[in-house]
DNA sequence: TTTAAAGTTGACTAATATGATCAGGTTTTG
DNA sequence: CAAAACCTGATCATATTAGTCAACTTTAAA
């Protein structure tokens, strides 16, 4: 499982937006400059943040971009919608055209699980803000938090080890 | 983000080795049978699983695999990391030589963001089991639980709608 | 009114990763 | 010894992603 470049990027921007004052409008060239990325290719992500209605653009010499909503009202969650980051965990269609539900059989064994992964990752994302993002506020939570306590202790103890690449 | 076909094929084949008696030994044709997967690509995973320790193989006529483990003690963070499926939601190296911590510089400002992204993918994935996925018991859980009540309340209302492809 | 800064758009290409197949093994049991 | 079943590596096809390019429009300042 992999985060595309447009949301990874996409969060970056809507970052560098944030330190400014709000209401600051900021040239696209300088977000492409902090970041090392060509102009043009930020520049089909900030249409999708301005789709999205993330932000407002200005034109003409002094223009750019700016944000339409205070940092703490926009979470991260947002960000990757409006980028079309998608979080396909399942293969089924709601609909049940596709994938495990079709022609109305039973629902996998599996569906409930990557379902419910889905709804974890979009639910972490959502209550981080680009507020907290800017104040370096974002913290490590305890995530076995639906476990019995014992059972928390114990994997508490294991290393995840997950590749930071 | 997308789940890769190495992941979900390897917890639906083990799935499928669940719902067996434990021990119980099911050939290779089996598992490809109900999954319509073709058995050359279901033996790179099952290679994989092996390899990660979960299942064990019997050579010959009537052979084909089992698990190690019993399904309580097997979690899907488990398969996840035995077919080499990565969380990778950041760019950067531990020992720092690339991404956002190259040369000793600081972390980016979404660093921490993303290295807790993949925490709460993979702690969510280490609290189901097998058996629980054999029991269909793998229920919703409350994404908000590390957000104070009110805030917890306001965020229940809102719809997800997450592609679910 | 001209000009240059800056956003807008869509087509295009290159690189990469993934999904999957195939051929030819080896091991093991009846 | 023969067939069932696992084992392995090479290979290919495809889809997605990342990124570039070119041409355009809008706008503000000189």
């Amino acid at each position: 499982m992999k985060l595309s470049t447009k949301g990874r990027y996409g969060v970056m921007a809507m970052a560098v937006l944030a330190e400014k004052e709000y209401g600051d409008i900021v040239p696209i060239s300088v977000v492409a400059d902090s970041q090392e990325i060509s102009i043009n290719y930020l520049e089909q992500i900030f249409n999708k943040l301005r789709r999205g209605g993330l932000v407002k653009s200005a034109r003409g010499i002094g223009g750019g971009y700016y944000l339409t909503r205070k940092p703490h009202e926009i979470t991260v969650l947002d960000i990757m919608k409006a980028v079309g980051e998608s979080f396909q965990t399942t293969r089924c269609d709601v609909s049940g055209s596709i994938g495990c539900m079709k022609n109305g059989t039973a629902r996998c064994a599996t569906h409930d699980l990557w379902a419910e992964l889905g709804n974890v990752m979009a639910g972490y994302l959502d209550t981080v803000t680009l507020e907290m993002i800017k104040n370096r506020s974002v913290r490590k939570k305890n995530i076995y938090h639906f476990l019995p306590e014992q059972q928390q202790r114990q994997k508490e103890k294991k290393e995840f080890n997950i590749k930071c690449l």
